[in-house]
DNA sequence: TCGAACCGTGCCACGGATGTGAAGGTCAAG
DNA sequence: CTTGACCTTCACATCCGTGGCACGGTTCGA
């Protein structure tokens, strides 16, 4: 698969694809002519990124846990593991619950001042309830 | 409080917190001489600031959800709730929960790959079995 | 065979985010 | 007066994601 394809597959730009392989998040092969050959995985895997990118995390970070979570199961890769990667690996795990636990934390709160609010008064009496009745959200 | 004492009480600069109040997550007060007066509550604040940005959300969704956390619980200031500043909630927190449910994702899949990796073979008999049998995690 | 569409490289630049640095002036106190 | 904390403002650095342009090679169909 080309780059073309793989742009349109994965909603993306040949350029954002060329920067991801400068950044070291996808390794195509190269054809003869000089093309990128992109495999099947690659659409997955970009989608992967983009998301973990969207959640927050940096392009380096990205790159460090990718390996472990892209390549499929099955193939038990452990032999090159060295004890840093691991180490790395376990410093990531515990950033991540660092960061989950600060999101959800906050999350939380304002879903209880969301609560709040909508127990406290949906509408008090000011001189709202003139629009439709039911708020729909967005 | 001058920005010397908050600065070494939040563990950060005088700098920086010029740098928040400019991006509106902070807005001291002012004494006769121009020089910022902080309360107390600042210091908390510059404190979840800090943590919240360490968990990836940008200063732009920071600034409209600390309002809403800061605060304290008891004196409810729903009067001036707009709908808008309810849905803009609404959004956030499910913008939170679908971040949250991706960072939970990969965590686990991480978490998943080391325990494969030590379940597989924490030492191939190489020359491993030496420190302590129990693992603290960090 | 010719052109269009696609791909390649390299480079420059923008825009926003999070900061940091430095210059130059003011204020308060020893 | 000198020192240190404070003020403002301008500039710079980095990162991430993009866009653009130039310039050349490849592929494919009319």
């Amino acid at each position: 698969m080309r780059i073309g394809e793989v742009a349109r597959r994965t909603e993306t730009t040949p350029r954002l694809l060329r920067y991801y392989e400068a950044q070291g998040l996808i390794a195509p092969g190269r054809a003869e002519n000089g093309y990128r050959e992109y495999d099947e995985d690659t659409v997955g895997r970009v989608r992967q990124v983009r998301e973990l990118l969207r959640a927050g995390l940096p392009t380096r970070l990205i790159v460090r846990i990718l390996p472990c979570l892209s390549t499929p199961r099955e193939s038990v890769r452990f032999s090159g593991v060295t004890p840093e990667t691991v180490a790395l690996l376990e410093e990531e795990h515990a950033r991540l619950s660092a960061r989950i636990e600060c999101l959800t934390r906050n999350r939380e709160a304002i879903g209880a001042y969301l609560t709040a609010l909508r127990e406290a008064g949906p509408a008090p009496a000011e001189r709202a309830p003139d629009r439709e009745p039911d708020g729909a959200a967005r």
